[in-house]
DNA sequence: GAAGATTGATTCCTCAATCTTA
DNA sequence: TAAGATTGAGGAATCAATCTTC
C-alpha cells in the first residue's frame, strides 16, 4: 500500500505530534507551579488582547476552535475560580460577554512571563528567528485554508 | 501588559488553531462517508507502516502522544470493530502487540486514497510544494525539540 | 524494585435538544 | 425562522492504583 508513504500522510502526522508534544509540555510546565490548565491561560490571553477585555461567547468559541457548549462549561469553571465573569451584551439581549475580572488580569500578569519563557525553551529555542517567522507564516496559511473549505 | 503581543504567544496560538481546524475538517470529511474517527485511521496507518504490521502498546502510545491507559481503551474499541487485534509478545511476556487484521488492512486500503485527497484539499492545496516541505521540516524540529525538554 | 498493560474514578468535550431573544 | 447560549446524555482522555512479568 504505497499511498502510506505519501507526504500528505506524514504532514498531518507531524502536525498532530508537534501540537501534542508542545501542549503536553506546556501543560506540565504550567501545572508545576500553578493549578491553571493551559486552556484557561489561552482564554485569559484572548480576552486580555480584546477591546475592553471581553468577547462574545460565540466568538470566543470560534477563536478557540471548540464547540459553544464546550465553551459554556469552560467559562463556568474559570468563572467559578473568579478569573472571568459573564456580563449581558447591551446590543443583543440574547448574547453574553465573557469578561476578564481584575483578579483574572492579575493572575495573567503573574503567569505570562513564565509562560513566554516556557514557550521559548520548548519551541523557539530549537528554531532560528527566520525559521520561527516562517513557521508562523505557514501555520497561518494552513489555519486559514483549512477553515474555509 | 505588553508581553501579550510577544510572538511566542502567537506562535502557540497558531499551532493550536491550525491543528484544530485541520483535525476537525478531516474528521468531518471522514465521517461523512464512513464511521471511522481520524484517530482510528492514525492507528491503522502507523501499524501498516511498521514491520509485520504490529507495534508494542507502549510504543504506539508514545508515537500517538497519548497515555498508555488512553491507548488501551482506544485499542479496545478498534479491536471490537475487528480492525486490530492484540497478540502476545514472544520476547517479553509482559508485553502485547497491536496487530493489523486482514479486515483492518482492507478497510485502510479503501480509506487511504480519499483521506490523502482530503488532506490535499484541506492543507496542501493552500501551500506551494516548497512551503509544504518547509512546514514539514519545521514541524519535525518543533516536535523533536519539545519532546526532549 | 521497575516496566508493560489494564482498570476505576474523574474530568472535560461533543451532539442533540431546549430556552430566550432577534 | 434563525441565532446565542445552556443543559443532559454519552464518549473518550487522564491520573492513580493494581496486576503480572522482567
Amino acid at each position: 500500500m504505497r499511498e502510506l508513504d505519501d507526504p500528505q500522510i506524514e504532514l498531518v502526522g507531524l502536525l498532530i505530534e508537534a501540537h501534542a508534544e508542545v501542549m503536553h509540555g506546556l501543560e506540565r510546565d504550567l501545572t508545576a507551579t500553578t493549578e491553571l490548565p493551559v486552556i484557561w491561560l489561552s482564554v485569559l490571553i484572548r480576552l486580555a488582547r480584546s477591546p475592553d477585555s471581553r468577547l462574545r461567547m460565540t466568538e470566543l468559541a470560534r477563536d478557540m476552535v471548540i464547540s459553544t457548549s464546550g465553551l459554556t462549561r469552560l467559562i463556568d469553571r474559570i468563572e467559578a475560580a473568579g478569573l472571568v465573569e459573564r456580563q449581558p451584551c447591551p446590543q443583543d439581549r440574547r448574547g453574553l460577554h465573557a469578561v476578564l475580572t481584575p483578579l483574572g488580569r492579575e493572575r495573567l500578569a503573574e503567569l505570562i512571563p513564565k509562560h513566554v519563557g516556557d514557550i521559548q525553551r520548548r519551541v523557539s529555542d530549537h528554531l532560528s528567528d527566520k525559521d520561527r517567522d516562517e513557521l508562523m507564516r505557514l501555520l497561518r496559511k494552513v489555519r486559514n485554508g483549512a477553515r474555509t473549505c
